[in-house]
Formats: structure tokens, sequence, C-alpha cells
DNA sequence: TTGCAGTCTCTACAATTGTAGAGTAGTCTC
DNA sequence: GAGACTACTCTACAATTGTAGAGACTGCAA
């Protein structure tokens, strides 16, 4: 799993997402999910779609008349860039601060707390054992 | 403390950073600041700024032939909207995923876990205090 | 064989972003 | 008052991103 940074642009997104639930998957299909949603006509889910060929975040492979499309990146490297992203604009590139943040400035329930203090209870096992 | 998003590029996020950390301030301190580290040119800068003023990201008051600038967002709020574009993008909107995420995906030190837990373990407490 | 439906290719255009040169105008100094 | 500074204005250009129309190709049905 590459540590490899992708910058994903908000339209890049929403085709990606629509590839991965169906991949592999030809443009129409992509076309027709975002369809309600985003309301793109053929030619521009497709026009996106090769550039992203381009830029390496797709692949294709043709079968007779078909083209047939495929995520070249996963859903985590993707959300890990994105995230490293923001890390590095905003915070300054140091994780804690940001999870403080979100800790302080978003009201989480109780129950959310809770949870992630379960969560952080675990990692610290696991963290011992494995590594 | 509004909830509007501002989607501040690459090139904001230097500029809004120097003039958080000299304002109020006119244009040659910021490109001055940023000179080294971006090399941009006065032009540059000063362009980006003028269009930031345009955003509502920046404002400007004149002082018989300087012009100072001010942001007209925080940190904070600018934080916020960064974090939560990510939110939006790469996890669905859902807040828990995304610290999950963190908490499996970046290999946090068994110092920072401590840290964390720390800081959720205060924030229960002040959670049903206030609010 | 003619056409229609599905898919693809090509081309284009506006807005945004990064980038900056060239020229102008006010001010200070000698 | 002329040159040197400083800061500002105007204009421009390339790359990227969102957006899509028009036309070409192909395989199947009538």
């Amino acid at each position: 799993m590459s540590k490899k940074k992708y910058e994903l642009t908000e339209g890049e997104w929403a085709i990606i997402e629509a590839v991965w639930s169906n991949e592999p998957c030809a443009a129409p299909t992509v076309q027709e999910e975002l369809e309600g949603w985003k309301g793109w006509s053929y030619s521009t889910v497709k026009t996106m779609m090769d550039r992203m060929v381009g830029k390496g975040l797709l692949r294709t492979e043709r079968i007779r008349n078909l083209i047939l499309y495929r995520s070249v990146i996963t859903r985590k490297e993707a959300q890990r860039s994105e995230i490293m992203r923001t890390v590095k604009r905003a915070f300054d590139g140091a994780l804690t601060p940001m999870m403080q943040f979100l800790l302080d400035d978003n009201n989480l329930s109780p129950k959310q707390l809770r949870e992630l203090e379960a969560m952080i209870k675990s990692k610290s096992r696991k963290g011992k054992v494995k590594k």
C-alpha cells in the first residue's frame, strides 16, 4: 500500500466511488449511477474518466468495442491522501492537533466518545502485540 | 463562529497563514514572508490576495497609499472547513469512521494514544457539565 | 439493407488557479 | 525637480476542472 499522494477533485471522487462499487465497469454504467446525483451527461463522465486514466487513477481494458474501467487506487489510499492533505495544509502536518481539534470542535455525542475511547483502548493493546 | 464553508486552495492557505501571523499587514510583508518558501513574486502574491478579498477571505483597508489586509475568517474556521471537506468527500460525511481510520491507519505512538485517551476522558466529563 | 441504440472520439469553452511582467504613481532624498 | 524606492494596477497566459455537443462506428433487428 503505497504512500503516494493522490489529490482527487470533487468530481473525481464522485467518479471513483461509482467505479469502486461497480468495478470493472463501462463509462455508461458510471454515468447512469451519477445521473441523478450529479446530473452529468455521458460526455462529461467519459471525459473525466479518461483524464483520470491519464493521471493513473483508473485504468482501462478494451474488450472488442467496450472499454472497461478499473480503479488503480483503493478507497483506503484515497482516504489517506485526503486526510494527509488536510493535516498538511491546515495542521502543519501534525496529526495529534488535528485529533484534538476534532474532539474539541465537533460536538461528538457521549456515545461517540465512548466508542472512540473503546477504539483507542483496543488499539493500545494491539499496538503492543503486533509490530 | 459560522459554519460556512470555505474551500481554500493550497496557495490560499499559504497566504492566509502569513496574514494571520502579521495581521494587519500589507502585501509586501506577506510576499517577503513567503519568498523563501514559495518563491512567489510580488505580483503573484498581490493577485492572490486580491482574489481572496473578492471571495471574502480577506478584507482591506486603505490608509493613504498603503493597503492593509486582514483575514475575515479565523484559522479555526478554515480548519473546520478543511476537515469537513475531507469528511464529506472521503467518509460520506460521517465523523466517527474518519476517526476510526485515523486510529487504524496512522500508526500513532503509544504515547499519542495515551494522550488521545486522556483528551477523550476530559472531554466526556466536560460534556456532561456544559451544554 | 437500413436504421436504430449504444458507445466512443474529438473538440471546445468558461471558470479557477498559479504565475508574473510591465507600467504607473506617490514619496523621499539630494 | 530628478532619480530611486516602494507599492499598486493592469493585463496575460498556461494548466486544470467542470461541462457538453456533434459526429463516427458497430452490431443487431426488422
